[in-house]
DNA sequence: AAAATGAACCTTACACTGTAAGCTGTCAGG
DNA sequence: CCTGACAGCTTACAGTGTAAGGTTCATTTT
């Protein structure tokens, strides 16, 4: 009857948003590097070489994807306490791993530089000038909040949970026997340990914020070695 | 005169070791992602399929790279304050980044599970048992430092320093107008201030960390928000 | 209504990747 | 001398991102 079986091309069938979910897709379920722009046009039904109508490279869409999780994060209410308002933003930005663990680790290590990640940084900037710190503490604490927290992110998204990277493993055996101190700690290493653990530190680091900004002398230890 | 010009093949060139030391000179000169078996074996004048006689893959020669970086690390003597003892084994593990920084973000994700590996690790965390830590708190701890330490080692080394890694970036003046709080904690970000940095926010977790060991009593402000 | 335009998508092709399979030249031990 | 084994090479394949150009069709213009 119809002169062609597959003429079912519907012109404006793609678009930014469409691709944008199918490849969040993707990566999730072929991981970071199994993702490619043939296994994306194959979940969304087309060629390769359309998606680059709407995208003119993969890091052209990268930069999208970013965008959107980061685009869709908001600076806690001003009049929230300052350390509620720390640990909301913090978590914020810890629940994209959490939902977007095969691509967590591309976040990490993306220098992020867009408007929209821009705005979300100078917010959280901002947060720390909020919380009572100068110009230079603000720049040098955001930097210690956010070194501790791409680390976990990192750890709890693509760490040793997940399995080894290791092409020759070590066997349980072997682990109790050679290296004792790992085999113990290992039962808090798990995901089921994961909130806990980042609680700890996250206070560890609010509690010495606090500390630094009501006065930097109650701190006794800081042996300074 | 003699049959073949390009006779000079010469049995026993290669080595794990020769091949290794070139993968690093490659790594830090094409940058990790234009690291390749190709351009390896270019850099030891061979076919890249000889490189798969001493290393049957990829995923082994890294292994054998990580082994190496890890496996020169030591656990610092027993004899030393256990807060200085901390400290050094910080640092070299953050000099393992600076010393190879396009190959910094390959060791903060790889999940370590070599015989090397474990034993440096097992090591570390004994490092905190030192110190009178329980297993926990030692696990714990462990991965609080651990956070930090691999999120610094990442920014130093692959991030915003580095330039962006968006296709489209901003301007100076737009950053200056749209962005102020990242534009005055810029001049904050760059290598120059890096040390300074880092030694603040390992101040504050290790202060931390005795008042944990010292008694968590002492500590007023941890508002439990 | 017919023609022109341009957006949306596809086809082909190229230079690159890791690596499986098999080949060849060289050297040590008999 | 011969015989393996070893070390490195050749070829080939399936995969990658994407440049260049072809095709189809909705819309606009005449």
């Amino acid at each position: 009857m119809d002169q062609s079986i597959k003429k079912k091309r519907a012109r404006g069938r793609l678009s930014r948003e469409m691709i944008e979910d199918a490849a969040f897709e993707v990566i999730e379920r072929e991981g970071l590097s199994g993702f490619s722009m043939r296994k994306l046009a194959a979940a969304l039904g087309c060629e390769a070489m359309s998606i680059y109508h709407h995208f003119p490279s993969v890091a052209h869409l990268h930069e999208a994807l970013v965008d959107r999780l980061i685009g869709a994060l908001e600076i806690p209410d001003a009049s929230l306490p300052w350390r509620q308002r720390m640990r909301i933003a913090i978590e914020d930005f810890r629940r994209i791993g959490r939902d977007h663990p095969a691509y967590s680790s591309f976040i990490v290590t993306y220098r992020m530089n867009s408007p929209t990640c821009l705005a979300w940084l100078n917010g959280i900037i901002g947060l720390f000038k909020d919380g009572g710190f100068d110009t230079e503490l603000s720049a040098r604490l955001f930097r210690t909040v956010g070194y501790y927290l791409m680390g976990a992110v990192l750890d709890e998204n693509a760490g040793y949970s997940r399995g080894p990277s290791a092409v020759n493993t070590v066997s349980d055996e072997q682990l109790a026997r050679d290296y004792p101190n790992v085999m113990a700690a290992g039962r808090f290493f798990g995901a089921a340990e994961f909130d806990k653990t980042f609680e700890l530190g996250l206070d560890m680091v609010l509690d010495e914020m606090e500390r630094l900004r009501d006065g930097a002398n109650a701190s006794q230890p800081s042996g300074k070695v």
